[in-house]
DNA sequence: TCATGACTGGACCAATCGGTCTATTCCTGT
DNA sequence: ACAGGAATAGACCGATTGGTCCAGTCATGA
């Protein structure tokens, strides 16, 4: 899984957000960690200093980064905002069921279970509205207005936000999958 | 704000089912839970046997009956379901605000970043699952069909979760209050 | 009044936690 | 060739973890 031409530093940060993304911050202790990145305890406290929080906030920089190159990707080609909505759960669902269907939020797995940090908190709240953020551009571009463009893409957060605590419960990727639909209201009897 | 007339099975629960929400699973010590219990060790694998997962089964199935009355309550007067989603959010709002904005949902908390035990995630379908009924249940008492009753009840359950946590970044409740709008389409231009 | 089981209280345990420290190896510029 | 910092390697540490165990206390029914 780890590429071995990728720097100690790199697979660290790797580890740690995989590992981090499927037990939660105090769920991962600092040997699991090593041993996934097939690192010593002394390359870790060379490259994050300040130990695990400093490892986690980058791995947590990284999924968010990955998230947003995922948007990106979904955008696109398409040609309205839903169908890029449309475009990005259906790649959620597919990394769901590669991940062998326990995946959530790595952001909300690394940060929100971490320590009593207000840091952490902020950074949740920073990386978060990168994601509304970027989404709210692609509708932009895509000919909605500013307001209307933030708010369907704060829309989208939620919505994935919801699907992934529910796909988590049932295992399933279907949830992600009809996200799209919910930005439709309900049809009525 | 535990009732010292409550047993110690009681408090127990209640002290895991409030530290659990905030630090998630594996960042609360058996310590912790029994000060804030006032009990002795003793006692907690007296009441259970199996230890901090048994307390924490019983922790988020306490966790998810109290929010079941909760929508129960809200839908009580309501005479349509976006009424009672309504009243819900704004509940749900009040709570958030009330304890100090960090609350998300206490079965993500507890039984996601829980032990790879599966059958923490089948207890998490099953409590959710529980809250998807009651919702839906809600709806046809209020005049919808059985499926769209569900279909509401559905998206009601993703937009809240979604919404904790959007709203725990941001620490703020505003999120959770305005979720009723979701169930509206988007407004154009 | 005493016997019995439910419950409490806390000493104690091995294992693991996150973190420190120093010795060594590796890489790069000169 | 060699100097020197970057990076690796892992022994080691005190604190804390979840868990065990048993003596003591309590309530209750006979």
């Amino acid at each position: 899984m780890n590429n071995r031409t990728l720097s100690t530093k790199d697979r660290l940060i790797r580890a740690a957000a995989n590992l981090f993304r499927v037990h939660g911050y105090h769920g991962v202790g600092l040997n699991d960690l090593l041993a996934e990145a097939k690192a010593p305890k002394g390359s870790l406290y060379h490259h994050f200093p300040k130990g695990k929080p400093d490892l986690a906030r980058a791995a947590a920089i990284w999924a968010s980064d990955r998230m947003l190159n995922l948007i990106a990707e979904s955008f696109e080609n398409a040609t309205t905002f839903e169908e890029g909505v449309t475009t990005l759960c259906h790649k959620l669902a597919k990394l769901f069921d590669l991940s062998g269907n326990w995946d959530g939020c790595p952001i909300a797995a690394i940060l929100f279970e971490g320590p009593e940090n207000e840091e952490f908190r902020a950074d949740a709240q920073r990386l978060y509205d990168g994601w509304i953020t970027e989404g709210a551009e692609q509708a932009e571009r895509l000919g909605e207005t500013p307001e209307v463009a933030r708010e369907k893409s704060e829309r989208m957060f939620i919505l994935i936000q919801g699907g992934w605590t529910l796909a988590r419960a049932r295992r399933s990727s279907d949830v992600l999958r009809e996200l799209p639909l919910l930005f439709e209201p309900v049809k009525a009897g």
